[in-house]
DNA sequence: GTGTGTGCAAAAGGTTTGCAAGAAA
DNA sequence: TTTCTTGCAAACCTTTTGCACACAC
């Protein structure tokens, strides 16, 4: 598990000041074992819940934008109701339980790599990415 | 071209009134010939540039909410920002111009089928969707 | 000290809701 | 006449913004 003071490097190297809240954030988001996929407001709770001062929202969101661009979070779009994000910015397809509204992540092997025959011209492809919505099996297809 | 008493019939088949407000969003939609890719606001917008009377953004969204689940549009994920209609309900994956914020179909055989090889027990897979986004070559990548 | 980050509250943007009036059955 | 639909405005929720104060350097 990272310690506080590599995430001070961490931050640090990217140009973000170590702030108390930055690193609360960092630590709420990286010191974990697995994978944590959430929104905006279950960082925010989950922070309320871990430690006793809270953060503001504003903070969380500023925080959020800047670990995101500087790649240490990946945005997921699910639905268009709620921001989604990843502690795992590797790429990775994911599988999207509408039943729970979790996500979970496949491995690099879950899924054949994807071959696309088409291109668009004059532009590159950024990103591929395959959601597999599932449900419970006796249910009505989406 | 589908004609005004097919809308009807359509609608009436799926046990939804035929009103003047949800005929004139039938042929909005429908009366074209390629796939529409839409968000409300687009909705909106044409509607009131192909017709006079305007249509109330509640009624829009009531229309198209009901369409969809009627299952004659489909909602694609992008952007958390907005919500984007597909006219094309068909099995299909997308590009996604981040330039122009566009998304374009991929026919059938544009890309090869998906093989998944994880399951997540008790759940059955209700749609797999690929989300290809490009941008001009010369530009940094997402 | 200078510049960046934080926090609050207010604003913004998209979507939903409640309810009275109107239209379809 | 009964039920569904519309339209408006208000409510709602998530996200962004402005600005004064605080903190990191």
């Amino acid at each position: 598990m990272s310690k506080n003071t590599d995430f001070i490097d961490k931050l640090r190297s990217s140009g973000l000041r170590p702030t108390k809240q930055r690193l609360k954030i960092c630590d709420v988001l990286f010191n974990r074992d697995k994978t944590f996929h959430f929104t905006i407001n279950d960082l925010a709770k989950s922070i309320s819940e871990t430690i006793n001062e809270k953060i503001s929202l504003a903070t969380v969101y500023n925080t959020v934008h800047a670990f995101k661009s500087k790649g240490y979070l990946k945005e997921i779009s699910i639905n268009s109701d709620k921001s989604y994000f990843d502690t795992n910015v590797t790429n990775h397809h994911h599988f999207f339980d509408e039943d729970t509204n979790e996500l979970i992540d496949c491995n690099p092997d879950d899924i054949d790599p994807i071959n696309i025959k088409k291109s668009i011209s004059g532009k590159k492809i950024n990103s591929v990415e395959v959601l597999i919505k599932v449900a419970t099996d006796n249910q009505n297809q989406k």
